[in-house]
DNA sequence: GTGGAACATTGCGCTGCATCAAAGAAGGAA
DNA sequence: TTCCTTCTTTGATGCAGCGCAATGTTCCAC
């Protein structure tokens, strides 16, 4: 599969690159394939790549000393992923990178993206750009984590990731996930027990819509007002 | 009180400016002084400008539709804030700064920091790096919230504030903090209430000492442990 | 010093959610 | 098809930590 510079427009650090820029970036990287279950990076190792997704879906998590797992983030195609480790020099990469299904994506040198960083001012501020929507999106769900109920967390998470996946996955009736309740309860800091309790419940109200490893968001509004507390 | 071009030096962001930027940005900014309670600015607010705090307290918090609030940073002299909302062009503050004691802090315009990251690759990539090690740390305190019990949680706070207020504050018998019962539970997602009974445990088994807004670190070494789980 | 406001402590009951256990679907391989 | 693995559901039980209420302590203003 060739990658054409026009494609990478499509990431939104690449934005405003300039054709020149695209195609050194395209020369100093490589395609990688990862099939599912699979890891692109672990937590802890030397940050050597930064990664665009070009096709499937991968999961950053990080683990506690005793192995606990939280997702930090689900990656769709033409995200970056492991900027954060790729920045500096020398870093390592704070979290790992899971494939959910067979997924492929463009491996940028660190070292190429110091460079491209100290001559394009623009790629540069883009990329810190989407650094500070990072850090606005952790620190409002570290907000959530210590101030809502599961109840809310959960139905916000549904709803981000249904923002997040876009518009591609929508079905006549209902925007489709496709996560594991244990994903669901990774990204909510719950258990899968609790999280299977709360679809069932909301799928006998009729919200939504469940399968193995499939939620199909029927009535987002209906999440909307539960994440904003209005219910109970 | 007048700056010099050299006390910015201390100022991570700036350590890699040169004389004449840093020159520049004192030209382009004031001195705000505000009383202990009250705020630099609000959640919300357009952020006009990025504080340096010079001298004093600030804490940044974040508050949910209900106002329940949580606390995501302490600022000690020296330290940017307000920088997230400053880098967007009309981008407004995602948190709130109140000073916890009388405090004053240099005003830089946003748009002249604008200005600056478009002529300064360096400075532009010391705020990148800054801004990597902030998403480090919440993805941290993300998992730990997800994860850990409320005792390892309240000891990490402790350990890391004593790590921030640093050297200053070090008494000949153990390490002073500043802060109410209900600043730590904002801190940790939990209640004053199991600050409270916390505090008194641990000060009974000799760790820590307690006062009114005041808690000496006796033994951190203990509550490393209590952090790493290894109690109980 | 006196009164009041802000902060801290502690007992008690309650509950949201975790944890454990066991059994039921759904898919994949052969 | 059948077996096996992985994912899910649901009941039963327990407890960490919340929320309330009452009391104590510290500090500040006057």
């Amino acid at each position: 599969m060739d990658l054409l510079p026009r494609d990478l427009k499509q990431v939104i650090v690449f934005q405003n690159a300039t054709e020149d820029e695209l195609q050194n970036i395209l020369k100093n990287s490589i395609i990688r394939t990862v099939e599912e279950n699979e890891f692109f990076f672990f937590q802890g190792d030397t940050a050597q790549y930064l990664y665009v997704l070009t096709s499937g879906q991968v999961k950053l998590m990080q683990s506690n000393p005793s192995g606990q797992q939280v997702n930090l983030r689900t990656i769709h195609p033409w995200q970056m992923f492991g900027a954060l480790g790729a920045v500096r020099a020398e870093a390592v990469y704070p979290a790992t990178a899971q494939a959910m299904e067979d997924s492929s994506a463009l491996a940028i040198e660190s070292s190429f993206l110091h460079k491209i960083l100290e001559t394009s001012p623009q790629i540069a501020f883009d990329l810190m750009t989407l650094m500070t929507s990072y850090i606005q999106e952790m620190q409002a769900r570290y907000r959530e984590l210590a101030t809502e109920r599961v109840e809310q967390r959960v139905a916000n998470a549904l709803i981000r990731l249904a923002g997040q996946s876009g518009v591609k996955s929508r079905k006549e009736a209902g925007i489709e996930l496709t996560f594991s309740r244990q994903d669901v309860a990774e990204m909510t800091g719950t258990t899968l027990y609790t999280i299977s309790r709360l679809l069932s419940d909301w799928e006998r109200k009729g919200f939504i819509e469940t399968g193995r490893e499939r939620i199909t968001l029927l009535k987002p509004h209906e999440l909307v007002r539960i994440a904003d507390g209005l219910e109970k």
